[in-house]
DNA sequence: CGGTATCCTGTGGGATACTG
DNA sequence: CAGTATCCCACAGGATACCG
């Protein structure tokens, strides 16, 4: 694809538009959000409404959508009485906890070191 | 992306908040791409331009100086004949290529998993 | 309850031109 | 080479209203 200007400077790097297109399956500002909520289980709707900040519903719904499409999640209607629909992660989308967790991590270490380190902090 | 949080709407868990603001130090469109393309070693400003796809000098300029303050990277200039800048991971955002490459071999296998499933769903 | 349809806005990002 | 400035647009996402 793309020639690289590489001169003597470190081996072949990978494909980034690999890592765009796995990123993709977490895109959209609440995906992580929705996984995350799912991990300890099944939820429906309304919950994770009300689990996750102030997410409108049309969001939510386009979310559960795409990565119900995706296999990340499945979809469990129930025709009862009061309408009733929970989501749960699949075990491939259960995979994705643990580097959700990892970059938690990460992002937890970052702030720690930028309140710890007086070094200019250039704020945008 | 800016998380807004216009009204109280209720209970405001935690997790995905935390979730959210450690999600947002890989948020934007290249900015996985710009921390992937360095975990090989320290590379330059149109290096990163022609390894990472179609980017647009502002848009990898904008992402590197977010990264830069945030502490993922840092950047290194020499005053040469031929101006010449190196951007390289901080330890710390090293930690961040064992979280994407977890994503990607999830993303992996759900493309493997959409093509062998014969209940396939069309994608978007 | 569990959504969808419509409208509207903010902003991420591309293209181009220009600077040091 | 390494950016910055300007313009412009697409689209993610919020609010509201409405349907099954």
């Amino acid at each position: 694809m793309v020639l690289k200007l590489r001169k003597n400077r470190g081996p072949e790097p990978p494909q980034p538009c690999m890592l765009t297109e796995c990123m993709a399956v977490i895109s959209g500002a609440w995906a992580p959000n929705v996984i995350w909520s799912l991990r300890a289980g099944p939820r429906r709707f309304n919950e994770l409404r009300t689990d996750i900040p102030p997410i409108s519903a049309k969001v939510l719904s386009a979310r559960l959508s795409e990565l119900e499409a995706k296999g990340v999640l499945v979809r469990h209607v129930r025709r009862t009485s009061p309408p009733s629909t929970e989501y749960e992660l699949t075990p491939l989308g259960a995979e994705l906890l643990p580097a959700l967790d990892a970059i938690v991590q990460v992002g937890h270490r970052l702030k720690e070191r930028k309140l710890n380190s007086p070094e200019k902090q250039v704020a945008e």
